[in-house]
DNA sequence: ACCTGATGACACAAAAATATTACAATTTAA
DNA sequence: TTAAATTGTAATATTTTTGTGTCATCAGGT
């Protein structure tokens, strides 16, 4: 899951950021209105976690803008003022569910996945598989053939991501954002040594091979679906 | 969980009750506004998942009767309507969560039990158990194998928490929030700290290790169940 | 068959994350 | 009030994870 996080104090910024990817999410955040509008402008985000007082320019505006802009990414509202017509006004710029502060990280969490799920409801299976691969997002567990495989934190992201679009090719360029966040080539074989690890542990001592290589474009997990 | 149920298309109406039975929770199905108004005004159901829309009295209305009436049930309205002024309406009257249909079931469960824990925090089972290690809610007791273990305060809440959510993996933000209620990032380590003085008490002298480290994200207590 | 660019494997160094320990500060109970 | 218990801090050690460089290998075009 892609959320933009627009927040200006930068205490409360890091503090959400971090827990959120220690839940496995890519977060992109900004500290004031304005990048964080044109984050937004992209649209490529699954939720946007949005403050409602913000210096430059005030939350409701943002909204009011990406709405205007059709772009329908649902927006959490974060905000000091915990009064019905806060949230009234926060659902009618466009808002899509309010959070007062101070809030628990586990409520925001909760209201961030609801969200997305109501938006996005295959994203709510949380066992990923592959023949006899299984990847369970829960306990971030991975076994093949009920023979549990032991990953690093970044082999198991790259999988996640190769498995959460089974039977298409994901680019490399592709797998340097989502699972390296990085918006530009490095030049180096980041992408080669991990597909190579992940495969030893995953494709290793098995007949069939899940892991393919697609040249020149990048790689697919691919199976049969029974 | 006592659910109060208000929805007159019978077929979401049986879908619901019959869902939410299995969950185990009582569920009281009305299908008109007049019958279900009654009910609420017991007083006697943790929530009331009520229809927007209904033949008789619309479902606004049976929200203000019953605030009137001091009735604090917490409601969730569904609704067909997915409009920015529809839920306006519904949390101006005294609605505390709304949801669209079409919705998937794990969506109204999981909000049916949001809206119950808010109002009544308690919490079910009072014996974790996980493995051969033991904790009892009541007591405060905590036993590997029987054998009694010694724990302080904090130690305790952490396991506790980490029992909770077993076989979870349970971030660092979310340890920082459950057992610190630390809103922000202490910038210290205590939860190693903790970690590894729990760590010696529960799994030192086991072959077993029930707590595991989950690199980069958090930590969790997992276990095989028999 | 040979060349070339793309991919794979491996070992090692660097960096990051976690674990441990001792001690200081604080709280609690006698 | 004092001593003991408990908790948090900081310094240090350890472990794990990651990325780079190098060289080997492969696939496809000529």
């Amino acid at each position: 899951m892609k959320i933009l996080l627009i927040e200006d104090d930068l205490s409360t910024l890091n503090f959400i950021k971090k827990g959120l990817k220690e839940s496995g999410h890519i977060v992109d955040a900004f500290s004031n209105g304005n990048d964080g509008l044109d984050a937004a402008y992209l649209g490529e985000h699954d939720v946007i976690i949005l403050d409602r007082m913000l210096p430059e320019i005030d939350g409701l505006t943002i909204v009011t803008k990406i709405r205007n802009n059709k772009i329908s990414t649902p927006v959490l509202f974060l905000s000091a003022l915990g009064e019905v017509n806060d949230r009234v006004k926060g659902l009618k710029a466009g808002g899509d569910d309010y959070l007062t502060k101070p809030f628990s990280f586990s409520e925001l969490i909760a209201r961030v996945e609801a969200l997305n799920r109501r938006q996005n409801p295959k994203s709510e299976i949380d066992i990923l598989k592959a023949d006899d691969l299984l990847l369970n997002k829960k306990t971030r567990k991975v076994t093949r053939n009920s023979v549990l495989i032991n990953l690093q934190p970044q082999e198991y992201k790259l999988l996640e991501v190769l498995m959460e679009n089974s039977n298409e090719v994901i680019t490399r360029t592709m797998l340097l954002e989502k699972v390296w966040d990085l918006h530009f080539d490095p030049q180096t074989n980041i992408i080669d040594v991990h597909i190579s690890r992940l495969r030893k542990k995953i494709d290793k001592d098995h007949d069939v091979q899940l892991l393919h290589t697609i040249r020149g474009a990048g790689y697919s997990i691919q199976y049969n679906i029974d």
